[in-house]
DNA sequence: CTAAAATGCAACTACGTAGTTGCAAATCTA
DNA sequence: TAGATTTGCAACTACGTAGTTGCATTTTAG
């Protein structure tokens, strides 16, 4: 993983509205921004932000359907940044290595 | 984990001077503030704020030792939020369970 | 005691970000 | 075609943050 992809990734799951919305993604299902907005009490336009830095993580891709977009959460990339930090913490501190 | 120590620790983790100082401590142990402003190209007034940042996420602590103030790395903080990363990318997608 | 070395405090700059509102443009659907 | 729905663009506010510099205070070492 590059310094960027890292940054990106990390501030993208800084914020709890992130967070949120990516859950809503994974448990339930692709959504359009307008739909996103109307389950969560944020503008059209703060979620449509939100989309862009959690694309730009590559942790939700967009698809055109119409006059709709509708955007999916893409799991493998939090696993793999997971992986990522496991490893830093074990090479950290080998005592640390208990992973279940 | 709570929703505010997830935020602590992946917002202190997207700033990569952070990580940076974070595997510095982690590779060759404690260190001042001073002495880490004279290893990375920051003021001593900026690493300070850095471990700050990193305490309250759990990833450092702090030691006196008379005049200095030495910080240490917790690795087992940085390993806990891989477990919790972990877990959450299995919920969303079993397929991505792979592990390794 | 004194000088050096450390931390502490405060102010300041520059920039990023989470959020808003308003309106234009595109696109379905009845 | 006309109305409703959706996305797109732009401007704006409020606040946070990464960084700096300057100076005061504390503490150790000769």
């Amino acid at each position: 993983m590059s310094t960027i992809a890292v940054n990106l990734v990390f501030s993208a799951l800084a914020d709890s509205t992130r967070r949120h919305v990516l859950e809503r993604l994974a448990v339930s299902g692709a959504a359009s921004a307008s739909t996103l907005a109307r389950e969560f009490p944020v503008s059209r336009q703060a979620i449509v932000k939100h989309m862009s830095v959690l694309e730009d993580a590559g942790l939700v891709s967009r698809e055109r359907n119409g006059r709709e977009i509708v955007f999916n959460a893409e799991a493998h990339q939090l696993a793999a940044t997971a992986r990522w930090m496991k490893r830093m913490a074990e090479r950290w501190d080998p005592a640390v290595t208990d992973f279940r």
